[in-house]
DNA sequence: GTCTATAATTCGATAGAC
DNA sequence: GTCTATCGAATTATAGAC
């Protein structure tokens, strides 16, 4: 899929020519939709930005609509793996719940521009044509974690009261949420999520896992 | 915000003619700032919507700007008269909190429009000149919540090691972005918040404040 | 309604790698 | 020689102006 690596100068943009000419239609396509949404995004800049001609790109995708879908695709891919390696079953609860915060927050500020439009598709601000199929791959992602919420559950690592669809939401949520506050938040001393992801990632895991309280026990000792 | 009741037929859209013209005004201004965004909203649009002539705004309103600010102002102050009632220190910590993640769904729920301009103005997609001001109204009523927080804490209510801040913002987020994803959300049986968002919250509000953990002292009495 | 501009898509040809 | 990546030109669809 990469393998084709001949020298080149950077075309417009910071990207460099080295990576093939998919890989560079990609990139230029994730800035283009994020920039502009999905109808307001061309072929004409998408292969300008990437300095390949228009028909260059239907000869890598089918259509406008499989660019978007692989640009998601792509991103999406690349978490799922991380997940395997996160979510592991032999692993502390806490460590792997840390990790797979860390891990999330850490992919979306990496991939900033497919995480927008991702973002913009889960609020069905999308281009309905392809706003199913791009639900369904986030939706494998997501299930991921509920599925290992289940199963930690199953072996007592959780309370059984709490469902693990809410509790993956939750958690999935806030860094969702964060991540697209970055800028307005970085107004607020104690929340600047952009200085330090993985910290912030590590108290909201923290905050998940343990809860406000001062405990079950500690109920009616305050003030 | 809705005391006055004088007989009038329906004008365009489901909006009685009831209100005061600058209270239909701040309607109409909703609805079109939230569908076509600040600079797609035409103040002939609004004016037609709200059935007033154009110059009527600028009567009430000393620009679109201010108009803008007005209507997302006025929700705003509505929750914070709502907090004044929830966030209230002598009662007990989980029903407070559990009461505020509740009223604060239902206001999103309920001012769904202009909800939906705040959001967008918070992931900085609004008109640059307003944000600043937008901010400082949302930021007021998020403060209230993390002093809230930091008093509770004072007084042993919650652990000591959580920022309120952090924990705040994990509240307001889960909630902020469940609704903005509410369409996609009606799609998983569990997490149809539109269908009943009150539990939804009290679900959230269960899991914040007593966390996954099975607790300090039930480590490990599991299978 | 026609005319025009813009955007998506297709076609045919070229150049280089194996 | 075939296969693949590329491009320029041609074609179709659509939306807005007049």
């Amino acid at each position: 899929m990469d393998q084709v690596v001949s020298a080149g100068a950077a075309t417009e943009d910071g990207m460099t020519a080295s990576a093939s000419g998919r890989e560079r239609l990609l990139t230029a396509a994730a800035e283009e939709f994020s920039r502009h949404g999905y109808a307001g995004a061309s072929i004409a800049a998408i292969a300008g930005r990437a300095g390949v001609g228009k028909s260059t790109i239907f000869h890598h995708f089918e259509s406008k609509d499989a660019l978007y879908l692989a640009v998601i695709e792509g991103a999406a891919g690349e978490f799922a793996r991380t997940l395997d390696q996160v979510l592991d079953l032999d692993r502390d609860v806490h460590d792997s719940l840390e990790q797979f915060q860390v891990a999330h927050l850490r992919h979306l500020f990496r991939n900033a521009k497919v995480a927008s439009l991702v973002l913009r598709e889960l609020r069905g601000e999308g281009p309905g044509e392809t706003a199913g199929k791009v639900r369904d791959v986030v939706a494998g992602n997501f299930q991921r974690l509920v599925e290992y919420l289940a199963a930690i559950r199953g072996r007592g690592g959780i309370r059984e009261d709490v469902d693990p669809q809410v509790a993956a939401l939750t958690m999935l949520s806030v860094n969702a949420f964060a991540f697209q506050c970055r800028d307005v938040l970085r107004e607020f001393p104690g929340l600047d999520i952009s200085g330090d992801p993985d910290q912030f990632a590590t108290a909201i895991t923290d905050l998940v896992v343990r809860g406000l309280n001062v405990g079950p026990e500690a109920e009616g000792d305050k003030a």
